[in-house]
DNA sequence: CACAATTCAGTTGTGCACAACTTACCAACC
DNA sequence: GGTTGGTAAGTTGTGCACAACTGAATTGTG
């Protein structure tokens, strides 16, 4: 056997184990919301401002159409949001929330800390571990 | 609104974004060997030791077997891996390397250093890095 | 030995990711 | 004013993840 890399050595699968992990633990607190992780994530960059375009949340989250488009029509299933076309500029579709939309919110609150709670990390260390992985993430998207 | 989480502050979109950003990295160098990021995942814990079950697989990577068989159909397509029905236990299939199999070990060589020379962080860093993911990962298993 | 419980791999169905392509629309230039 | 180039959203096809289930083989227990 040559040197092939070792599993237990590369951090990009740490990466992958770690992040899945995470979202398993949102997992049943999101199920009582009616919602998936990524869904989550829309719901967050719409709570924060909306309305926004399709473009915009796919910016936000590093998501393109082929990931959103789909996926917003299953918000929309579930009346949480709604698309219109834009009168100035018929391509684009804006997002908007809808009452039961925004009143998902204040159900969502506690959900971040729980993830924190089961971290097993000093809050100082999931700050230090957050900036680190905005570095990493920014360095590996200019590599190319 | 309320006091609605924050994308930006949230470990865990952190994680989701990283390990994305990672495996995209990984991508078109995996491309030239003809696997997508989960096989190499496979071929590397194939190369440490073999033949192994599909239920070690799914302990080593954390993938149950919804996600393996038809993954491990694929490498078989491919001519990399070999799936033996157990004499012993029927119930088990021992996944083989092939000879085309072992082979691509040594063109996966250089690929862990090419992320690490694109991640933009000191190898402390990137060792700390992976240890604290470690932890992380453990600890989010253990809280369920 | 009989048979209930467990284990292993596989299948089915849903929902991302992402590449490649399509369609509709807009804007700039001739 | 028509053409050309670019942009926004959507569609199609492939390959994970993961839950729920199936069927065959094995193990444990009375």
């Amino acid at each position: 056997m040559t040197d092939a890399p070792r599993l237990d050595r590369q951090v990009c699968f740490a990466l992958y184990s770690a992040s899945r992990a995470a979202t398993a633990v949102y997992r049943p607190m999101l199920e009582g919301l009616g919602l998936t992780y990524p869904q989550y994530l829309v719901m967050l960059v719409l709570w924060e401002n909306e309305p926004r375009g399709v473009k915009e949340l796919g910016e936000e989250l590093g998501l393109d159409s082929g990931t959103l488009s789909p996926l917003l029509k299953r918000l929309e299933a579930l009346d949480l949001v709604e698309r219109r076309r834009s009168g100035e500029d018929e391509r684009r579709v804006a997002i908007h929330l809808t009452a039961a939309g925004r009143a998902l919110s204040s159900r969502a609150t506690g959900i971040p800390q729980h993830l924190a709670d089961a971290a097993g990390l000093s809050p100082d260390e999931l700050e230090q571990l957050r900036t680190t992985l905005g570095r990493l993430t920014a360095a590996l998207h200019d590599s190319h």
